[in-house]
Order: C-alpha cells, then sequence, then structure tokens
DNA sequence: CGTTTTTGACCAGCGC
DNA sequence: GCGCTGGTCAAAAACG
C-alpha cells in the first residue's frame, strides 16, 4: 500500500492515465497504479533513444514503437481492469465476512450480556479486541488506523502513548482475552473461568471499556486500583520465617487485625508509612498448616521513591502483579540475553511478558492459594512444603502460583527458558522463572531485567557439585561423577529442605531485582527479606557461583557492578557447583534464620 | 510527646 | 433481606 502511494507519485503520467480509467475507488486506483510507471517509463525510454537515428527512419521506429506501446498500454488497461474487478470482488467478500464477523461477536456479546448479567463493557471490549485481531491479519485497505497499529506492533509499550498504542497491547495480549470469546488459536489450555479468564480487565465497568482496555495495556496496577480498586492485583509471598513479619525494606504501620476463617492465626494489615499517599497495603498471616510459613500479601504499588532494600520485595510484587495484570503477550521471540532452552514441560501457565522487544517469560506453576477470588493473586512461594509441590514437582525452589490457573497443563512450549529451578529428573522441568520487572514499574525506578537461573541440566550440575561437595567433606572420594536419578533426588530434597538454603535463595533474588543494601526499617524484627545480598546488578551464575569441574568454589558472590542499570540482567548460567558459604555481605536473607547460610 | 499498636466497631461485598 | 466475612476506621493504650 505505501509502495504503490510512492510509487505513483514518482510517475504522474501513470496516475493521470490511470484516472482516465474513470476509476470510483481511489484505493483500487493506488493499487493498480504500481503498474504505470514502468510503462510510463517505457515510453520515455523510447522517446529518448529516438534522436540517435536517422530522421525517416527515426519516425517511423518511433511511430511503431509508439503504436506498440499505445497496444502494451491497452493491454495493461485491461489487466488493470481486470485486476480492479478482481479487487472489488476481493473487497465486496471481506466486508461481507466482516459484516458477518462482526454479527456474530454482536451475537456472543448479546448471550454474555443476559448470562451474566453485565452491561456493554463486554460487548465493547470484544469488539475492541476483535477489532485489533481483524487489524493485525486483514489486508491493508481498511484505514490509515489499521496502518498505524501495525506500524505501532513492535514498538515498546508506554503508558502515556495514545490510542494506537492500545490497541497494540490488546493484540498482544489477544491470548488472554479471545480466550474469553473462545475465538482464539492460542486461548488458555486451562479450564479457567472466562471472567477470570481475563485477568485485569475490569469487568464490570459498563460503558468504559476504553479505559478498561487502557488498564489493561498499562500494565500497572495502579491503574487497575484507581479504576477498581476492589480488584487490585495481589502477591503473595510465602516464606519460612519465624519472627512476626518479613523485613521487606519497607516501613509499615499496622492498621488492622482481624481473625480470618478458617485459620487460627489472626491477619495483620499493614499500610506503607514512607509516604502518606502510598496506597500499597500488606497482610501479613500465618500459614494455617505450618505455622513456620509467613504468607505475606502485597498490594498496589509505592507512588513514592523506596529505600534501596524495599525496591527488593517492591521490584518482586511489582513485577508479579504485572504479571497477572498483562497477561500474555509475545509469543515468538527471545530476549538476546536469555540463553537457548530446551523445551520444557511446565505445569502451569506460562506468562510471556514483554518489555519492547525483550518479551520475557514466567511459568506459573499451579494454585496452592486462591483465598480471594475477586483479587487477582500471584503467590511466590518461597517454601518446599508447599501442598502444591508434589502435582508439578518434587520440591521446587521457587514456585509461582496463580489462582488463574486451573490445573497442570502446560501452556507453550518454553523457546526461552530462563530459570528453571527444577529440582527434579530430566524429563521434567518443573519450574521455569524468566523474571523480569523493569517494564513493571510504573515509575521507572527499579529497571530490573531477566533472572536466569540456567536450566535443568545445568541444576543437575549443581547436584552433582552438591553430591561431589558432600562427598568430599565426608571424605568418601569414591563416588562416581555422575550421580544416580535417586541420588540426585535425595540431594534436592536435601537442598530444597534447607530453609537456609531457600533464605538464602530468596534473599539472592530479592537482592538482584532490588539491589539490595541496608535495612532501614524500624521495625526491622522480621525475616529479611530486602536487607539481603549487596550483589551486583549484573551477575551471571558462573560468576556467582564459579564454575569448577570438580571442585566447590569458596564463595558464590562475586560483585559485578555494571554502570547500565537500565539493562540489569541477572543471569544464572550454568552452575557446576554450588557453593553456598556465605562470605561477608552474602545471603542473610532472615537475620532469625539464615544469618549465615552455608550449606555442607 | 509523637508514633505505633491494639481492638472493637463499622462498612461493603457476597452468598443464601 | 439477612447473615457471614473481609477489610478499614478510629479511639485508646502502649512504646520509645
Amino acid at each position: 500500500m505505501e509502495i504503490a502511494s510512492e510509487r505513483s507519485g514518482d510517475g504522474s503520467s501513470g496516475l493521470k492515465e490511470e484516472n482516465s480509467v474513470g476509476d470510483d475507488d481511489g484505493r483500487h486506483k493506488q493499487e493498480i497504479i504500481v503498474e504505470e510507471p514502468l510503462v510510463a517509463n517505457t515510453e520515455r525510454s523510447i522517446l529518448e533513444a529516438g534522436p540517435s537515428t536517422s530522421p525517416n527512419k527515426k519516425e517511423d521506429e518511433v511511430d511503431d514503437q509508439l503504436e506498440t506501446a499505445k497496444a502494451e498500454m491497452g493491454v495493461v488497461r485491461e489487466e488493470n481492469q481486470r485486476l480492479k474487478m478482481c479487487l472489488n470482488k476481493i473487497m465486496n467478500e471481506y466486508r461481507t465476512l466482516e459484516m458477518q464477523f462482526q454479527d456474530i461477536l454482536k451475537q456472543q456479546g448479546t448471550k454474555k450480556n443476559v448470562d451474566k448479567g453485565k452491561a456493554d463493557s463486554h460487548e465493547e471490549i470484544l469488539e475492541e479486541s476483535d477489532l485489533v485481531s481483524l487489524c493485525l491479519g486483514r489486508v491493508p485497505t481498511i484505514n490509515a488506523r489499521s496502518d498505524e497499529k501495525i506500524k505501532v506492533s513492535n514498538k515498546p509499550l508506554k503508558d502515556d502513548e495514545g490510542f494506537n498504542n492500545e490497541e497494540l497491547t490488546l493484540g498482544l495480549e489477544c491470548k488472554f482475552e479471545t480466550s474469553k470469546s473462545g475465538s482464539t488459536t492460542e486461548a488458555l489450555p486451562n479450564n479457567i473461568p472466562s471472567p477470570e479468564n481475563s485477568c485485569e480487565v475490569p469487568k464490570e465497568e459498563g460503558g468504559e471499556s476504553k479505559e478498561a482496555l487502557k488498564t489493561m495495556r498499562d500494565s500497572t496496577e495502579d491503574e487497575v486500583a484507581q479504576q477498581n480498586p476492589t480488584k487490585k492485583p495481589r502477591v503473595c509471598v510465602r516464606a519460612r520465617c519465624d519472627t512476626p513479619t518479613m523485613n521487606d525494606g519497607c516501613q509499615w504501620r499496622k492498621y488492622g487485625q482481624k481473625i480470618s476463617k478458617g485459620n487460627p492465626c489472626p491477619r495483620a494489615y499493614y499500610r506503607c508509612t514512607i509516604a502518606p499517599s502510598c496506597p500499597v497495603r500488606k497482610q501479613v498471616q500465618r500459614c494455617a498448616d505450618d505455622k513456620s510459613i509467613l504468607i505475606t500479601t502485597y498490594e498496589g504499588t509505592h507512588n513514592h521513591s523506596l529505600p534501596p532494600t524495599a525496591t527488593a520485595m517492591a521490584s518482586t510484587t511489582s513485577a508479579a502483579a504485572s504479571m497477572l495484570l498483562s497477561g500474555s503477550s509475545t509469543s515468538n521471540s527471545n530476549s538476546a540475553s536469555i540463553p537457548s532452552a530446551t523445551p520444557t514441560n511446565l505445569h502451569g501457565l506460562n506468562f510471556y511478558l514483554s518489555e519492547g522487544s525483550k518479551p520475557r517469560q514466567l511459568y506459573l506453576s499451579n494454585p496452592a492459594l486462591s483465598s480471594s477470588p475477586s483479587h487477582p493473586t500471584i503467590t511466590l512461594d518461597l517454601t518446599t512444603s508447599h501442598p502444591a509441590a508434589s502435582s508439578s514437582s518434587s520440591s521446587p525452589f521457587f514456585r509461582f502460583n496463580s489462582n488463574y490457573n486451573n490445573n497442570n497443563q502446560p501452556r507453550y512450549p518454553s523457546s526461552s527458558s530462563s530459570l528453571s529451578f527444577s529440582s527434579n529428573n530430566s524429563s521434567q522441568i518443573a519450574n521455569a522463572i524468566s523474571w523480569s520487572n523493569g517494564f513493571l514499574n510504573h515509575n521507572n525506578r527499579d529497571i530490573l531485567s531477566s533472572v536466569n537461573f540456567g536450566r535443568q541440566q545445568q541444576m543437575e550440575n549443581v547436584y552433582q557439585s552438591y553430591m561431589q561437595k558432600n562427598n568430599s567433606n565426608n571424605n568418601n572420594n569414591n563416588t562416581s561423577l555422575v550421580p544416580q536419578a535417586d541420588t540426585i533426588s535425595a540431594a534436592t530434597k536435601v537442598i530444597t529442605a534447607d530453609p537456609t538454603f531457600q533464605s538464602a535463595l530468596a534473599a539472592a533474588l530479592s537482592s538482584f531485582i532490588g539491589g539490595g543494601g541496608v535495612g532501614n526499617t524500624r521495625g526491622s524484627q522480621g525475616c529479611n527479606f530486602g536487607e539481603s545480598l549487596s550483589l551486583g546488578q549484573k551477575m551471571k551464575w558462573g560468576e556467582v557461583f564459579p564454575v569448577s569441574e570438580k571442585g566447590c568454589a569458596s564463595s558464590f558472590v562475586n560483585k559485578t557492578p555494571v554502570a547500565n542499570t537500565q539493562t540489569e540482567s541477572l543471569m544464572f548460567l550454568p552452575p557446576s557447583s554450588l557453593p553456598f558459604s556465605s562470605t561477608t555481605k552474602s545471603a542473610s536473607a532472615s537475620p532469625a534464620d539464615n544469618s549465615n547460610t552455608t550449606i555442607n
């Protein structure tokens, strides 16, 4: 379309010729004009070539060539006529199909309205998303808007971009949306109830579908919170902690306490006191089954600057919440910083996250907590005793749980598994996480990238090294270099059952994400999530856990500061050892139970 | 004295 | 409409 227009602009004679045909459709003109400059150039070249021959012959030749050219033009005109008719036919068919499609959509929307008693927002949202899918796939004849949509389809998302960008995001997230209407090819395999499936599309905002769509596109829970305060996304963190609260670096003020049903332990309500207007709140409650597990639920996004120690958890929760908000987006490209990976058999949602040209993935395992269906909740499980562990993997280090995910079916094959905290054997990669969040922070303060804990095979190397280390410590030098599967499994259990390891890992992860620092909260008697590693912002596992063929590195903390804080790529590349012997500044995730994180 | 915590009351949403 | 439950408010108490 654009090429045709440009070329037609060059050949003005061709344009006149074409206009003389009497076309009544400008679009058709442009399509057909593509052929015209060639004819005009031919004529021109013929005329220009004339003066080199004798006058009489020259005139005859010119006349012949003119006649030939006219004949050719006639042929071209006929061809143009035929093309025009074809185009008209195609356009008519297209319009008919479009009308039929819209009728179908309207019928579906009407059904939904009848079934759910909800207002026009459904229909409008469907129409919008449908519009996007049509635009992305249609022949370039619709209008300038569709062209713009296609043009912006590769641009990074920005909150303040206009409607076009919003439509872009819609298109990218059509998997979630259209799965609601059952018209997508990549709908969630999960048996997710459709109202939940749409994630953060505010459902009860009838008549404000544009706002709702924008909310979804912006992928910030603040937007959602403003429009729909009752459905803020929540991020639930489960961690073993002996202390009343988990120190996440932020300042909290307790404003309430309740005994919730089904749990003898009271639930405490805190709100952030760093800024008076900060909307962030958290709930802290002990797990009823295992009181050593502290369940901290975060809600909202800080609207103020955070101390360094608070950025860890804030970024984490923001990332997780935004994952919920953003749902899925792109599915076909890999981040350059993420190594290629084997296809994974993941038991859970596979969230594809996109930060401009850097899509990343997050795999969510099976749902374990769904305490509040009205709140989209994502759970970061830093424990190993969770009941859901047995269903997805033996003992994953980390798990993300989402109450939107209702079965165990893998969603997408992993094209770029970045973090594989698999603790199972080679046939099963249970939890691969590519975790990033810089794009999730609407204040653009905490720009983080991916956390790559390597792949499943690499974790086996961890086990091997760990076993080797253990064997070495036990003066048992007869061990095979390649442990058996049950040995690996046993080692896995030992490793993951160690709360020190979990806390250290949590601390490391949080520190990687947030940049770690020194805790400063008043009531910092809790587990330290933010006050943890002061690691560099860009690290590789090979640096953190120095690769050694047989041995165990003495320290896994090597600082590798990076100047560019906007691309804090955290990659845990193939580890061949698991030397969790902490050094001075390392891994004090919780002063209560893991001030010295050493696994022996 | 300022800040935080405690705790009963109140309100809203939801299911029956 | 009623009751249950989760969440919040606000006054009083506690703390540093």
